[in-house]
DNA sequence: CGTGATTTTGACGACACTCAAATAAAGTGG
DNA sequence: CCACTTTATTTGAGTGTCGTCAAAATCACG
């Protein structure tokens, strides 16, 4: 499945464009930005390529352009759990004490992204304090996020923990019409199971279950109608889903 | 149960001996650090107290100097997650873009703390690079940890749950002696099952399972004797534990 | 020593996992 | 474009782990 080697997309060469309209970027000194450009690298990933593998020294600091990519932990015994999704405007890597990754990060789609090396982006992190706040409020918006990934793996059952997923999904990707929301899936059932702490049998069962009861409508395994999204809320279980933020993957 | 109103720990007036100590100290300027001093306060809480209550708005940021204090989220349906738990040296609060408290705090033991107010020791961290960049590593270690607290969740049954959990306490709060390492736990058995996704009577019986085994030993029901550490080891199933860190609640 | 809370143990059931097969979708080559 | 292969998803049947409910035992505390 991994087409290439870890950390070796395609450099295009380019000058990414717009670093300055990020949000980790917001009243941050021109010069430091022009520094943070000088360093910038564009590179792609194709769907399925692994951008960062866990263990390796990880010398680059990510942000993503364009594309998803998915985090995850593989366990000794061969399981596997995605801590998170990653899209465009969100950090990837690098930013952590030590240079090892903690979890591999695999480009779902396509992927752009634009890179810095590691060292000379934390430089300019710990000398510039505007861009280390941002990225702090960054870190601890990812830390609220998980908080809530954990409850929902320690508190929640099977249809509860689906449906807040379709929802965080709707929230972020989905597109409004007038009789329902449309939610088109670049992630298999095994994504969805290994984020949700399921099994994919359980993943469709559950979907099976919301389609009967009308909630949703499946026109292809994944694309999702989403019918009812007040019921879906009820079933999630959680107050309010997570405000939109900027995500952290390390 | 909740013996004070959040917050509301009693004041003892006096200034804390060794904010310079801390690791989120390390190389800031003295100059900060005298300002840091200058708004710090100790406070107490009893075993028991609310130090920070879910959604309430908190205007402090603590440091904790002694004791032991839970984070937990509450969900719609009355049950209760534990995120996760907060020592010595550890930073707690405050340190967020918002001001609303995304999970409870209470202490498990009676507990000091050293508290700034929200405001200004945020307008410092963002003055001061080192301050504000030695926090970010502080989050991000919070992530890594939280990334393996989720995966604990996501794909671990109930006897690698536990053992994982023995070994994490064992790691920062074990007693290590000729034949066995002690663990003396102030939690409860509903503090160990709200953690671990699980229910009282599965870790109870989990632990007797253990006895069985001559994995430990119980001499009363909190203190623990660990006979075969690397056995349990294998057990978690985890390559490794996570590194000893600064805490961070939010 | 007695009371109340916590922990342990037991019996039973439900939810989700495993294994297995069928169906549907996507990719491949003629 | 269609038959064929391969992969992904769905559905089914049976099992196991853990949750629920209830009672006993133990512990903590006055």
């Amino acid at each position: 499945m991994e087409s290439s080697h870890p950390s070796d997309g395609k450099c295009n060469g380019g000058r990414t464009p717009s670093i300055r309209e990020l949000a980790i970027c917001a009243h941050v000194d021109d010069a430091v930005l022009d520094e943070l450009e000088a360093i910038a690298t564009a590179m792609r990933f194709n769907s399925g390529d692994v951008i960062i593998a866990q263990k390796c020294d990880q010398n680059s600091v990510f942000v993503i352009t364009d594309g998803l990519v998915k985090l995850y932990r593989e366990t000794a015994d061969g399981d596997r759990q995605i801590t998170g999704f990653l899209g465009t405007e969100d950090v990837l890597g690098g930013i952590k004490r030590t240079s090892g990754a903690h979890c591999t990060a695999e480009a779902i789609t396509d992927t752009v992204v634009c890179a810095f090396p590691r060292k000379k982006f934390l430089s300019l992190v710990e000398a510039n304090s505007s861009l280390c706040f941002n990225l702090l409020f960054a870190a601890t918006d990812e830390i609220e996020a998980q908080s809530d990934h954990i409850t929902l793996l320690g508190c929640k059952r099977a249809p509860a923990r689906l449906a807040t997923f379709m929802l965080l999904l709707a929230h972020r990707w989905g597109v409004e019409e007038k009789e329902h929301v449309t939610l088109v899936l670049p992630l298999s059932r095994s994504d969805i199971a290994d984020y949700l702490g399921l099994t994919v049998e359980t993943i469709s069962r559950t979907f099976a279950q919301f389609r009967q009861a009308g909630l949703i409508e499946l026109l292809k395994p994944n694309v999702i109608y989403l019918n009812r999204v007040p019921t879906l809320y009820a079933m999630a279980g959680f107050d309010e889903l997570p405000a939109t933020r900027v995500g952290l993957g390390l």
